[in-house]
DNA sequence: AATATTATGTTATAATATTAACAAAAACAA
DNA sequence: TTGTTTTTGTTAATATTATAACATAATATT
């Protein structure tokens, strides 16, 4: 019941896994499940769910287990998801392109409500059903617009130009899928994403396997 | 120089990252580097630099440091890079031809052999040289050509399908970039990449931020 | 050549994270 | 009901990970 102590990171790290199964079993229509049943499915032991729920007070009644709606939603509370966050993306390239079609976020309660780039013949197009805008136009629309995230998909030689001018318009989250490290002052939140690194992980657990030893 | 205790996952993961900064610093044509810099650039403690290269036997110098290049190509053997390992894209929708594009992948010594897709409308197209097939030869694709990695960018109902088809065709590794997540043969080297997943994170940070708790 | 400095590899210590254990509470069964 | 089973929240024990400390070795300086 405790709920003043620290969570740390390694736990939230672990919840947008629990909000997708949970998600799973919504749609399956499963109303409850125990700690112990969830740790089968979800191959992590029921010791660290009941540990990691119980970091925010912990949602479930013994003898019961926990209601999955509840669960779901107090999840989904506790990262902020449906709050009506809204989001950018700068960069329209194969990458920004694919995620702006990527329905996934809005499922999580992400609006897109533009997308920005430096190419003529791209501007002006739509993505999605959102305008393609001049990176040009940046700070007018943020002046206009709140934008809580951003998505930096732009190549790596523009993004810590254009993050600075993001974080000067306002914007708390950045989601960096380009390959620089962004420095930006304090406060303002950065999730880094290298889809090369997981690629170079397989290739050791790969080389590993080959080796002989366990994966 | 001890050279066999189990090298902890936690240390693998951090090993790309170690990768492409000491690619940087080559860039820059900057030939040594001490722990203590490396550090300081990267953001963490010198100790863990030090303590995660030991696992392989430590490659510095004491009073010198590291000689950038001989670490930067250690680890890239240690991760098994430029080993020509091959890679297929399975799924030609927007994600999975943003990825085909990415250069990245080659730059770490992935060859793009073949994208999959059961779209008419797509298959015979060409994508950064490669040409769409078929999903229905998927198998004559694999006994004919060594295929070590496979990328799946596929809906989530064909996932689990498509993945056993690519296991049992010699298929090594599968980055997982559908919801769904795979149960396959002990052996199978996965690595699941859920990009809502730090969305949802940076939602949580940003929460955390407005409501007055530091970053 | 002698000394001071640098910086590693490695061991020791501290901090975190995970798992196990279990009392208390609710659900279920007889 | 009453007793038995289930299952949580929580504390205790274990294991893992990160940091600090330092002896040793190479480099740099005087």
């Amino acid at each position: 019941m405790e709920e003043n102590r620290k969570v740390p990171a390694v736990v939230i790290k672990r919840l947008p896994r629990y909000y997708r199964y949970l998600g799973e079993l919504l749609k399956q229509d499963i109303k409850r499940i125990s700690s112990g049943a969830l740790s089968q499915k979800m191959n992590v032991t029921a010791s660290q769910i009941r540990q990691d729920f119980n970091y925010f007070g912990g949602f479930g009644q013994q003898g019961y287990g926990y209601n999955v709606e509840y669960l779901y939603n107090e999840i989904g509370k506790i990262l902020g998801l449906n709050d009506g966050d809204t989001m950018i993306i700068v960069g329209a390239g194969n990458l920004g392109r694919a995620l702006a079609s990527h329905s996934n976020f809005e499922k999580r309660g992400f609006k897109l409500v533009g997308v920005f780039d430096n190419n003529e013949n791209i501007i002006g197009s739509t993505i999605n059903g959102v305008k393609v805008m001049d990176i040009r136009n940046l700070e007018e629309f943020l002046a206009d617009n709140r934008v809580d995230i951003a998505i930096l998909t732009t190549p790596k030689r523009a993004v810590q130009e254009v993050a600075e001018r993001l974080v000067k318009g306002g914007v708390m989250g950045l989601l960096n899928f380009s390959y620089a490290e962004l420095s930006l002052p304090h406060g303002v939140a950065v999730e880094n994403v290298h889809i090369s690194d997981p690629m170079m992980t397989l290739s050791y657990k790969i080389k590993q396997a080959r080796e002989g030893h366990s994966v």
